[in-house]
DNA sequence: TTCTGAGCCAATCACCGGGCTCCCT
DNA sequence: AGGGAGCCCGGTGATTGGCTCAGAA
């Protein structure tokens, strides 16, 4: 009957000098509490959790058993939260050198109704640099 | 010399600076994935990408509370409150007691004995 | 609950994200500008391996039949100079893969 | 059906964490 | 005086590719 020892100081499994590293690459970040960091941390391992939780049930959902881009979109998708701020992380479905036919491929799967209440526009300057990955077919 | 230095083209800042270790991420997410499960080699990297991502759109917001009380030192109630501005309401609960329990495994530390 | 709309190409259809993340997402955007302008932050193409010492190691080492690494036997090598078999921690060759 | 591409091994070594000191708040 | 950045140092787990067959196509 054992469970757990006394003293066993809670650790994120992230490596915290490299979490503090990527805060660091933002020259606006100036210095970093130490338990701020232990909270990023924590933070960014229950993040990928949920991201691998979600992708999970989408490749499921297709039946597949390996889990590909296009089940972390399907997944980002369901949680506005995440893929608004992932918009600029996700490479779109496809791109290579010639694409066939598809001119409909920009950023994630635009919300195709009207906006609901409380919406802005505003003008772009930066987009993400094409990945030119493997091409992949969408569902 | 024959020694070889990493001098690339005219990238200063290094790959393995900028995202969390590939081992780490394939481990956390095959805990969660079904056992039999496999993921695409461009499935790791853009999740790497998107964990660092996350790391840096929390401590921006973090930080521009700080910048607006005129701290220059990020605090775990920062990053608690960038949780909740941003969205992420869910992470504030289990986040809060995770950090109670950083603090009283520190204080232990610090305190070696009664 | 509100959507704001992001500055995405003016030419193309708004893309509307949540309103309470717009200003930072728009914050973020100019840092990854800055920083892609300063760090030289390549967002292309990744390296295909880290480190050259790694590397090499990798290619160094033993490898089975089936193109899997393999432990270190030297000891296997000398004991077999001093004949007896190997009754313990022989690394047998299993060709099963289980998945 | 065809054939792409991800898991599988473990040894080195770059990096992580835990000490220091010094400085700023 | 408190605590975080910046060193240094020692121990250690992340990094790493060729072949096979899941499993995508």
């Amino acid at each position: 009957m054992e469970e757990e020892e006394f003293g066993e100081a809670i650790r994120p499994e992230f490596p915290t000098g490299r979490v503090k590293k990527i805060m660091k690459l933002d020259k606006d970040i100036g210095k970093v509490n130490s338990e701020a960091l232990f909270l990023v941390s924590c933070a960014t391992e229950l993040f990928l959790k949920l991201l691998a939780e979600k992708s999970a049930e989408s490749a499921a959902e297709k039946k597949r058993k390996t889990v590909k881009l296009e089940h972390i979109r399907m997944a980002v998708k369901r949680h506005r939260s995440i893929s608004d701020f992932l918009l600029d992380s996700l490479p779109l479905p496809s791109q290579p050198s010639d694409a066939p036919a598809k001119d409909e491929n920009r950023t994630r799967a635009v919300v195709d109704k009207v906006a609901p209440e409380g919406t802005r526009r505003i003008d772009d300057f930066f987009r993400r640099s094409t990945k030119t990955k493997s091409a992949e077919t969408e569902s | 010399t024959a020694n070889n230095n990493e001098q690339n083209q005219q990238c200063l800042v290094r790959e393995q600076d900028q995202y969390m270790p590939m081992a780490n991420v394939i481990r956390i997410m095959k805990r969660i994935l079904p056992s039999h499960a496999k993921i695409s080699d461009d499935t790791k990297e853009t999740i790497q990408e998107c964990v660092s991502e996350y790391i840096s759109f929390i401590t921006s917001e973090a930080n521009e509370r700080c910048q607006r009380e005129q701290r220059k030192t990020v605090t775990a109630e920062d990053v608690l409150w960038a949780m909740g501005k941003l969205g992420f309401d869910d992470y504030i609960e289990p986040l809060t007691v995770f950090l109670n329990r950083y603090r009283e495994s520190e204080s232990i530390r610090t305190e070696p004995m009664l | 609950y509100s959507r704001m709309a992001l500055p995405l190409a003016m030419a193309e259809e708004p893309v509307y994200v949540n309103a309470k993340q717009y200003h930072g997402i728009l914050r973020r955007r100019q840092s990854r500008a800055k920083a892609e302008v300063e760090n030289k932050i390549s967002r292309s193409q990744r390296k295909p391996y880290l480190h050259e010492s790694r590397h090499l190691h990798a290619m160094r080492r033993e490898r089975g039949c089936g193109g899997r690494f393999l432990s270190k036997n030297k000891k296997a090598e000398a004991s077999s100079l001093l004949d007896d078999d190997d009754g313990e921690g022989s690394n047998i060759s299993l060709g099963s893969e289980s998945m």
